[in-house]
RNA sequence: GGCGCAUUCGUCUAGUUGGCCUAGGACACCUCCCUCUCAAGGAGGAGAUCGGGGGUUCGAAUCCCCCAUGCGCUACCA
């Protein structure tokens, strides 16, 4: 086999979804995989549909997950340039030589004639081929007179009227259309722009691509980009078609399905490892247990024929599960310093306006080791650890009710800890061992007293461990918070 | 409507040339253990007559045919 090249390209006309970055992920992984080159190049042959920033949203996309690219935008290389638009003449050139070797011909059609005749066939309910061929038959003569009129033109292929056209998929085996089914495609629009077939085809000839793998809903036209790759002389690339990602609906992915853009996975809070692994699972699968897979065994093992047929729906439960276990992992393989500082950006924009920024890093390094493995998004940190950045704790005083103790019990309960949290060492052993001890002589069980001072302490009742998390906030801001909540009970005159 | 592709637990999937599948794993769900709460972790449970119907075969989720359903394409969009 040659040199694997493969690419990505896609077209600037908003941010890159999930199902589009899976298609970039698998040929990442392919071109590693292989030691062949990974290619992005920019479709922008749709004037009307471009975005302003699409493109630095796909470069960026791509940079997020780590899938670098070895020929494209930025790097460039020697088969540029790398943006469809730039490359006009090569496309026109052999639209043109197409048209002169009689494989395509001018069309005149306007676009009104062609929508108007398409909606006809619809109510008719005819067998629709998208366009009647009116003008592959059109006389010199009439074509030389539409031409000095100035009527604009699109240039057709001149797809064949009979036969079969067939080809291996890689993923699907033989595929075979019937010819009669095929339309005159328009390979040069009258605005000089090719359309994707055209540019595709002569960018993946010149850009040597020998394994084009892109999304399922392709495998419709790639008949006709074999067709005309014979057409040119050339040979086509090999074929992947990958299963698509549907909406929580089934349907085709798009904006309107919600949390669909790459790059608002980043923002909240997921890790760029998880994405990585979870979007290679999303049609493909080593084999029936491995799913916690790093990029480099990704790399490892990746390989076409594992790839499955069918459309895969994204499960974002699954993928917050898995965030998580690449959370705790981080922690273990890179520490609680390296979670720190991936966390606080989020606790940056998370935390309580009220909260001084910027944000204490020493302080975030003590407290994310209580809270790492509480939480699948870095982005719901903030919430979980508030309490310990607010100097005011707001919370219903009827949660300091605890289960299993009257409100004298509570009262009598806070002032002991008060008094003996006052003096001594105060690390989270220490703690304990006082707070078992009053337990005792007050006669209560642990646990309710446990849960009243976290309440007391933190706001609420689900919390890090207590004495932990105590030894964090410090003393003075320990003593303060009992104290206050002592105050709201004894004000309080509920039963 | 036409054409193409697909069809295994709610979801992601395993199921190499038919037998080891009374269909395996994971998420979510439930129970229990651990435990100061919440998590994490551990152990279990429930959940798929492999879309339906016909074949072929000693034997089929795996091969063939028909049907149904879903999705995709059917643009001078990609």
């Amino acid at each position: 086999m040659d040199r694997v090249r493969v690419r990505y390209a896609p077209s600037p006309t908003g941010y890159p979804h999930i199902g589009n970055i899976r298609t970039a992920l698998f040929n990442w992984l392919f071109a590693r995989h292989m030691g062949g080159s990974f290619i992005v190049r920019i479709e922008d042959t749709d004037q009307a549909r471009k975005v302003e920033g699409a493109v630095e949203s796909i470069l960026d996309s791509l940079r997020w997950l780590g899938l670098d690219w070895d020929e494209g935008p930025e790097v460039g290389g020697r088969y540029g340039p790398y943006f469809q638009s730039e490359r006009l003449d090569l496309y026109q050139r052999f639209a043109r030589q197409l048209l002169e070797s009689g494989q395509a011909y001018r069309c005149y059609c306007a676009s009104e004639r062609l929508s108007q005749m398409r909606a006809e066939m619809a109510e008719r309910k005819e067998a629709a081929r998208s366009y009647d061929r009116r003008c592959r038959s059109l006389s010199p003569g009439k074509a030389g007179d539409l031409e000095s009129q100035g009527v604009p033109s699109a240039i057709r292929f001149k797809a064949p009227l009979e036969g079969q056209t067939a080809f291996q998929d890689l993923i699907r085996g033989e595929i075979t259309f019937d010819n009669s089914e095929l339309d005159d495609l328009v390979l040069l629009k009258s605005d000089g722009y090719p359309t994707y077939h055209l540019a595709n085809v002569v960018d993946d000839h010149f850009m040597e691509v020998s394994h084009v793998m892109r999304a399922d809903e392709w495998l419709s036209s790639t008949p006709r980009h074999v067709l005309l790759y014979a057409a040119l002389g050339w040979r086509p690339p090999l074929y992947a078609h990958l299963p698509m990602i549907l909406g929580p609906d089934k349907s085709k992915l798009s904006k309107r399905h919600g949390a669909t853009s790459v790059v608002e996975y980043r923002d909240r809070g997921f890790l760029t490892e998880a994405m990585v692994n979870f979007l290679a699972l999303l049609g493909w699968a080593l084999d029936d247990k491995t799913e916690v897979m790093g990029r480099d065994e990704l790399i490892r093992h990746f390989s076409i024929e594992r790839i499955s047929k069918t459309a895969a729906i994204f499960n974002q439960d699954k993928l917050q599960w898995m965030n998580g276990v690449y959370i705790r992992q981080l922690v273990e393989k890179q520490g609680h310093a390296e979670f720190a500082r991936r966390a606080l950006p989020f606790l940056e924009s998370g935390l309580p306006e009220r909260v001084k920024r910027p944000i204490d890093g020493e302080y975030v390094v003590r407290i994310t080791p209580l809270a790492y493995e509480r939480v699948n998004l870095l982005s719901e940190l903030p919430a979980r650890i508030d309490f310990f950045f607010l100097d005011e704790l707001d919370y219903d005083a009827g949660l300091l009710v605890v289960k299993g103790m009257d409100r004298e019990t509570a009262i009598a309960a806070l002032r002991g800890c008060l008094q003996r949290l006052g003096g001594g060492p105060f690390d989270h052993t220490a703690i304990e061992g006082v707070m078992r001890s009053l337990a005792e002589e007050l006669g209560l069980k642990p646990g309710p007293l446990f849960g009243l001072v976290r309440v007391a302490v933190t706001g609420r009742t689900a919390t890090p461990p207590l004495f932990e998390t105590m030894a964090v906030l410090g003393r003075d801001r320990c003593l303060r918070r009992l104290e206050s909540a002592l105050a709201r009970l004894e004000s309080s005159h509920a039963a």
